[in-house]
DNA sequence: AATACGATTGTCT
DNA sequence: GACAATCGTATTC
């Protein structure tokens, strides 16, 4: 499976009042403190799993979760929001919490495939209760499969 | 040990 | 727009 992230979300570790590493490090935070590049997963309302990467060197927290893909290629399932699109891939946080998803070798993998966007907007970040105003989302303008939206049309 | 709540989504009105 | 589903953590007792 394959597909192309089509909006993100920052959290600045502790500076970040909406940041799972607010309080400090935890069992359940750890990766977020560990070297950048790798999974963190975590379980949110008793049925999901979302996908972050943390992004600070190792000792400091912070991370990028994933919000939506476009599918590219073996995804027939829902890829906007970031519940969904763990569904879609199976993501859990006993199979991937920790991997390193720069190695060719993990089960995830996150590549560079030189794409560069001129129409990236930012906006509040969704689902938070702190620092609502912030601007910390990135998605791709007018791109049918970022979250927030109902099929209908 | 008990409780409150969350980086969400689907269903109902 | 409102709310239920559902459970791991963090917080509080």
């Amino acid at each position: 499976m394959a597909g192309r992230i089509v909006e993100v979300e920052a959290y600045f570790g502790e500076s970040d009042p909406s940041s799972h590493s607010y309080s400090g490090k935890t069992a359940r935070n750890a990766v977020l403190f560990g070297p950048p590049g790798h999974a963190y997963v975590y379980f949110i309302y008793g049925m999901y799993y979302c996908l972050n990467v943390s992004c600070e060197p190792e000792g400091r927290a912070g991370g990028v979760l994933f919000r939506a893909l476009e599918p590219i290629r073996g995804l027939e399932l829902s890829t906007s929001g970031p519940g969904r699109l763990c569904k879609a891939f199976g993501i859990t946080r006993d199979r991937d919490n920790g991997v390193d998803l720069t190695s060719p070798r993990s089960d995830l993998q996150i590549r560079d495939d030189g794409y560069v966007a001129d129409d990236i907007l930012i906006t509040p970040r969704i689902g938070i209760t702190k620092d609502t105003a912030r601007p910390a989302r990135f998605l791709l303008a007018g791109n049918p499969y970022v979250s927030g939206k109902r099929s209908s049309s």
